[in-house]
RNA sequence: GCCGCGGUGGUGGAAUGGUAUACACGCAGGACUUAAAAUCCUGUGAUCGCACAGAUCGUGAGAGUUCGACUCUCUCCCGCGGCACCA
């Protein structure tokens, strides 16, 4: 009897398969109510396949394998995101070519990809982002876009390096100072390139039926709350002495109880006393410009170190409440966001937590406008006794609005002021237009030029793709590394033909990944982004796997694509993807995240060599649900390899076998195995569908006596395999072959039919009395549903019968699956 | 602070309101072996008990609904993730 020893056949099959050509996905064949396409996030090309890709693309493959055996065409498709900044990191670094460093990388990674036996299918065709024939229609769409006003230049506070002259990320802020130069980062604010997603802000919320999709909680919730509608109502404060007008938003406005307002510094208002458009004494002036230079300097560091201590300054303006009929001091304060709301806040300190530190700070009135169910009337001298909007409550010190519930209370006060004209109710977003300008080189050239004449002028469609040019310096100061290359860059202007430089920003890599599973449909096609007529036939996508990570950027912005290509005519579907599932995490054996620096990676190249493919796939469908995060275990990958050796050896007898004698209980066993492992894979719970087959196996091992070993027909002993093969397809497929001298391949077979009435011949029913185990009670499955009979029984069990005699009591059976006696 | 998700044996984890701890790991004992590894068998929530009698307790804590609660409701504690001076 031979051992298993899967690296003997693993690579053999691998070649076989692609001989046979049997992931081959042929688009002409397809039926479109039996079409499955199962989209994983499409790669980075960081430049090694790690367990976690192994872990994150064995699920999806494992149902892949099931929906093709269960008659569905099913597109597997796979591609990489192949631009963005460590490509630009490693150029600098290691002086490889951004180009040459991604297109080196794919190659390794495409190799590693086939170990892992996937059955993705259109490999000579993946896309890659990072080739001109996929970013040409990033460009165009950007064009769609700006044509529809949906792309625009704009200005952001952004983190900026004066001495690099560039943007900075988040993440190359180190300690407040520049990754590159070791400069301190300043807030400044920029002009780039921002697509308007928040004009679908309303359309990107979820709604009660989930969008009619089937996508997390935790997603719904996170998008909805990140794009954060509000309802509330823009008030108008007109200035002392001047023309000016401040319009503060507000969900409650407390005018009663508003002593004040702030500005944040980056205002028009502030700028325009700091310039002096606006006279305030001139000692007043120089305050409020250093407050303003102050603030800009701070970076995000500078903000978290500071805490929430509240800082500010008078302006010397005052701006009249006209509900109340007071004046109001006029502030500046940092802890106002000049894109939250209007940037202008209206202090009501008695009913907001911030406005009242603020309040106390510097000394400003605090009028308690509200009465909370304590029913404490004095003065409001404790964060303690704030009463906020939606918190239960009367007005009082509020004129007409005395005595009315505090909810009731603002919505007159709006109705009040909108009747006036002083103010507007609105809604308000947390969701910000989407800032897509990079200036890097290894991403999509923006398709935009600017004339000295014309002014920005987009690049006409038929000069797409607007190459990225190979020769630029990486680390240029001052300009984008694209505005180095002068001959790329300078271009005649398409309306007047004079000369006109190029645009030398990038596309956010997010703008790469936001219509990819489109393109996968068509990768070659040139008639535009994607094929309508292929694209109508295999989408939407029918399963969406991917990272939690995604939540607020990726996902979302595929969600905002979606939508615009819907309005532009390209796609009937507003949601791109019916269901959405989110992985997990493999952590490192000692249960922290792997990183080179803990010495705690595990390489599935070495597990590979140690147990074969089908093992490592196996135990990272077994080690934990698909969403669960938890630690690698070279014990239980044992374990996992220990039953495959079991299911080898079991087969191998198999192949010996002479006389068959057929064990019932065994075939009942099997079918609800079958029943199991199938619910279990469509429900993406791969865990439990192994154990299923893990306890199968056990039955079936102990069913062999030396006598009678041959207790599984040829047709039952195939169906095991048959359900085992999207787990472990290499072994089944030698199984399959060689054992049974199979000649087509298991991955081609029918999943087995599932003979719904498994009836066994005896039933175990669990007896109660006041909802405590006391017996269980065996009856032929005839009897299931003979209630008198089944209590009859259970009233006579030795185990139970002590619990009764004598007493009174009442029984309650629930057909088939438990009899409770209730004592009187 | 707000939002979301969790808390079950020594461990990873199972349980449409219906026999809690499936499956696996680990551990203990045994078989095979000169020995070890591998493999196989048996046991394994806790406490009491000679017991493969039985009993009691047990799913973060406490209450509630129910014939019956890991599961539903409320209050609280803890952990993880996201957002956050959001007006």
């Amino acid at each position: 009897m031979s051992k298993y020893q899967p690296q003997e056949f693993e690579k053999k099959w691998r070649e076989e398969w692609k001989k046979e050509k049997i992931y081959d996905f042929r688009f002409k064949t397809l039926d479109p109510k039996k079409k499955f396409y199962n989209l994983v996030e499409l790669p980075y090309t960081s430049g090694d396949l790690h367990i976690g890709h192994w872990f994150t693309f064995t699920t999806p493959d494992v149902l892949s394998r099931f929906k093709r055996m269960n008659g569905y065409d099913v597109f597997f498709p796979i591609g990489y995101d192949a631009f963005g900044l460590p490509a630009e990191n490693a150029a600098i670094k290691r002086a490889i070519h951004p180009k040459d460093w991604t297109m080196k990388n794919i190659e390794n990674m495409t190799k590693q990809f086939h170990t892992i036996g996937t059955m993705l299918n259109n490999w000579d065709d993946a896309v890659i982002t990072c080739l001109p024939e996929y970013y040409r229609w990033n460009q165009w769409i950007f064009l769609k876009m700006y044509e529809r006003g949906l792309a625009y230049r704009g200005k952001a506070l952004s983190n900026w390096c004066p001495s690099c002259q560039t943007v900075l990320a988040n993440e190359n802020i180190e300690n407040g100072k520049c990754w590159r130069c070791g400069n301190p980062v300043v807030q400044k604010e920029v002009e780039q390139w921002f697509l308007k997603i928040t004009k679908y802000a309303d359309r990107l919320l979820w709604d009660k039926n989930s969008n009619g999709v089937d996508w997390p909680m935790s997603v719904r919730v996170g998008q909805n709350n990140w794009i954060g509608k509000k309802g509330g109502i823009n008030m108008d404060y007109p200035v002392k002495n001047s023309n000016e007008v401040i319009t503060c938003f507000t969900t409650a406005p407390v005018n009663f109880g508003m002593t004040f307002i702030v500005l944040a510094p980056e205002h028009q208002l502030v700028k325009k006393i700091i310039k002096g458009e606006i006279k305030v004494e001139s000692k007043t002036r120089k305050t409020v410009e250093d407050y303003f230079k102050k603030a800009q300097k701070k970076s995000e560091m500078d903000r978290l170190m500071e805490g929430k201590i509240k800082t500010g300054v008078f302006t010397g303006l005052y701006a009249i409440n006209r509900i109340a009929r007071w004046d109001v001091p006029i502030w500046v304060s940092d802890f106002v966001i000049g894109h939250v709301g209007t940037g202008a806040v209206q202090g009501c300190p008695g009913h907001d937590y911030k406005d009242f530190e603020f309040a106390k700070k510097f000394d400003l009135p605090i009028i308690r406008v509200v009465v909370g169910q304590d029913a404490d009337t004095s003065e409001i001298n404790k964060p303690e006794q704030i009463i906020i909007k939606g918190m239960p409550g009367k007005m009082v010190n509020s004129k007409f609005l005395n005595g009315l519930d505090f909810e009731e209370g603002l919505q007159k006060t709006m109705d009040y002021a909108e009747k006036k004209g002083w103010g507007k109710r609105i809604n308000s977003y947390h969701l910000r237009d989407w800032s897509i300008s990079r200036q890097r080189y290894w991403g999509s050239p923006v398709p935009m030029i600017y004339c000295p004449k014309d002014g920005v002028v987009p690049a006409p469609e038929k000069d797409l793709p607007i190459e990225l040019p190979y020769e630029v310096d990486f680390t240029p100061k001052g300009k984008p590394p694209l505005a180095t290359n002068e001959k790329w860059l300078n271009v005649k202007c398409p309306k007047c033909g004079g000369g006109a430089k190029r645009d030398s920003e990038t596309l956010d890599t997010f703008f790469d990944s936001a219509w990819y599973w489109y393109r996968y449909v068509s990768p070659h096609y040139d008639g535009g982004p994607f094929d309508k007529i292929e694209v109508k036939k295999l989408t939407p996508v029918d399963v969406y796997f991917g990272g939690a990570e995604h939540t607020l950027g990726h996902t979302l912005y595929a969600r905002f694509f979606t939508k615009f290509f819907h309005d532009l005519g390209l796609v009937d579907d507003e949601e791109f993807a019916l269901k959405r599932v989110q992985h997990g995490v493999v952590l490192g054996p000692d249960g922290n995240r792997m990183s080179k620096s803990k010495g705690n990676v595990i390489n599935p190249d070495d597990k590979v060599k140690e147990y074969g493919t089908d093992t490592v796939r196996m135990y990272l469908c077994f080690m934990m649900p698909y969403e669960a995060t938890s630690a690698w275990s070279d014990k239980t990958i044992a374990g996992v390899h220990r039953f495959l050796n079991r299911v080898w050896k079991i087969f191998q007898l198999y192949k010996d076998s002479a006389a068959f004698i057929e064990n019932k209980q065994l075939i009942s066993k099997l079918q609800k195995t079958i029943l199991k492992v199938s619910q279990d894979i469509e429900k993406i719970k791969m865990n439990t569908a192994i154990a299923a087959m893990m306890e199968f196996l056990n039955a079936w091992e102990s069913s062999i006596t030396p006598d009678r070993w041959n207790v599984l027909s040829e047709e039952a002993a195939k169906d095991f395999l048959k359900i085992l093969a999207p787990f472990a397809p290499y072994m089944t497929e030698e199984i399959w072959r060689n054992v049974f001298g199979e000649n087509t391949s298991i991955h081609l077979s029918k999943w087995p039919k599932i003979i719904e009435t498994v009836t066994d011949e005896t039933v175990t029913i669990p007896i109660q009395v006041n909802g405590k185990l006391r017996g269980t009670l065996i009856v032929n499955s005839r009897l299931l549903f003979d209630e008198g009979k089944i209590i009859e029984l259970a009233v006579k069990n030795e185990r139970v019968k002590k619990y009764l005699s004598g007493k009174k009591f009442k029984a309650i059976y629930v057909k088939g699956k438990i009899l409770n006696f209730v004592l009187l």
